[in-house]
Formats: structure tokens, sequence, C-alpha cells
DNA sequence: TAAAATTAAATTGTGTGCAACTTAATTTCA
DNA sequence: TGAAATTAAGTTGCACACAATTTAATTTTA
């Protein structure tokens, strides 16, 4: 092996670090989040993928399985029993679209509704824990959808 | 309620937007990215988890349980059977440690060295499907370690 | 030094997350 | 128009991910 070949294997292992990797920090910052959303979620007896969903229905009020997932990025394999489960709560409705019956509309009822109250303070409480500034939580956050559209 | 609580009510529904958290774009794109991964992984018959602690063991050819999860942050009820997989793999060997029986040792096999070999590549051809300058991959990694050293 | 506390793995149970497939409804187009 | 293609949910099976608990070994300390 030449010491140019040698040179590039070593860069080439170089890149398989963990330290170097981006897609790593990612996916540790991301649990490492939704793990500090437990307790607060708790006390509402959701589950982190239950509250993001209950977010999208707080804005949206209605809104069909297909396009549910397309805010998520979540498949019905995912949502279907995620969305069983939260109407037994109470929290949604489920019924199938007369125009159109492959189409499963989810609603909010009043009591889902009302759980908004009670999720009121978990961003702001959150934004505490989370020790960046709000310039470079807002870079972040660019960066972030920047590589979300990109994907 | 005066026009000033209702300004605020408004306010904090608004952080309760998908859009406006930290959180969620930061959960979807690290669900996407490790999506981006999955057609290359499974060529080595290997997941996303399988893969990030094979690094480690490339790295540092021997480590326990204890220290493996600190470096990937999972804890021994993700790692016990994900490590049994890749033991029945041939990648690498589990034994207890004789100066502290409570300790397992995870040392890398010739195989699973091998293995390295194949996945030499993988971390070049992520960076090409990742649309973000050197530079703004340098910041994202640069704030992601810092979100993680504060959690 | 012997009981109490701590520690590391393993186990158990629940909830995603997703690929692959099935089912049923609708749309396309030959 | 009627068969083929497409689409939306649901189902199945596998692999995490983690809280809570258990087991066994080691360390602390009364």
């Amino acid at each position: 092996m030449t010491q140019h070949e040698e040179q590039q294997t070593l860069q080439t292992y170089e890149q398989l670090k963990l330290c170097n990797q981006l897609c790593f920090p990612l996916y540790a910052a991301s649990k490492e989040v939704v793990k500090h959303y437990r307790p607060y979620l708790k006390k509402l007896d959701l589950t982190y993928t239950q509250y993001i969903t209950m977010m999208v229905l707080w804005e949206k009020r209605e809104i069909n399985i297909k396009e549910l997932g397309d805010c998520l990025y979540l498949d019905s394999g995912t949502l279907t029993p995620l969305l069983k489960k939260l109407e037994s709560k109470g929290y949604l409705k489920r019924s199938r679209l007369p125009a159109d019956e492959r189409n499963v509309m989810v609603t909010l009822t009043q009591t889902g509704s009302d759980l908004r109250q009670e999720a009121r303070d978990i961003p702001g409480k959150m934004g505490t824990c989370v020790k960046l500034s709000q310039d470079e939580i807002q870079e972040l956050r660019n960066l972030l959808h920047k590589l979300l559209e990109t994907l």
C-alpha cells in the first residue's frame, strides 16, 4: 500500500467514528430531548408521539390519516394503533369519509380540546431546560428544516 | 379576559404549534436521516442501532456494556438483546469480566473487524444525499453537541 | 465483618417505527 | 364500461427504546 493509499484508508476510517457523524448527534439529541418531555407528558398520560399528534389536532381540529402522516413523518402502521388509543381516551373520533370511504377523518373532541389547557406550560418548561440562546435555537431550527427539506 | 390575558393565551397556544417546536424537527430529521441509511445498511445486514454499535467497536475493539451505553445513550434493556444478535452474527463476543463479574465485556471478532471494510463507503454516500454545505454541517454538528451537553 | 447500599446486566411489558403485505374503495384508460 | 392501476388504511412481524423490576456481584459502613 502506498503512502497515499494508506492516508486515504485512514481518512475513510476516520469518517466511521461516531464523533465525526452528523447522524449520531441528531439521533442522540432527539432521544434526549424527548426524554426530557416525558415527565411533563406523563402528567397528561400522553407519550411523545401522542403529544405531537394532539398538537396537529389542536391546530387543525380535523385531518385525515394520510395528511396527518405527512405532517408527522409517520405511516399508518404507526398511526392506526396510536389513534385508536387516543380515541379510547376520548380525545378524538375516527370516521370514514362518506365522499371517499378510503379516507379516515380524525376529529378532535371537546375532551381533546380541553387537554390543550393542561399542555399549555410544556413548551415553556422545555425551553428552560435547553441551555441554548434564542439565536442558537433559531439557527438550529433553520438548519434542521433545511436538512428535512432536502431529504 | 383582558386584552393582555388574551394576548398571552394566544402566544402560549402559538408555542404549541408543531412548526414552532425545536423538538419536532429534531425528531423528524433524525428519523429521516436514519431512513436514508437503511438501504446501505441492509447490504451489510445491519440495523442503524447495530451499525452505531459496530462503529464504537471498530474504534475501541473492546468495551463493557455500561460504557457502550454511555457512548450510545442506550440502556441494557436495548443493548442486551442487540448485542446477543450481533454475537449470533459472529461480529462480537460477550464475556463476564473475571475481575468484576457484574461487568460484561464486548469484544470485536475478526469477522466484525472485517465488516468495517464493507462499511467504508457509507459515510461518503450519506454525505452526498445531505444537501447542506460543509460549513452548515459543521454548524449543525456543533449546535447538536452543545444541546447534548446541556441535557 | 455482616447487613445495607450500590452497581451492572438481564428481564418484562408497553409503545413506537417501519417494511411488507392485505383489503377495500376509487380512478384511470384501453 | 370494465379490467388494471392507484390509493388509503389496516395488519403483521420484527427491532428498537425505555421504564420498572429482578438478579447477582461488589462496595460501603455501622
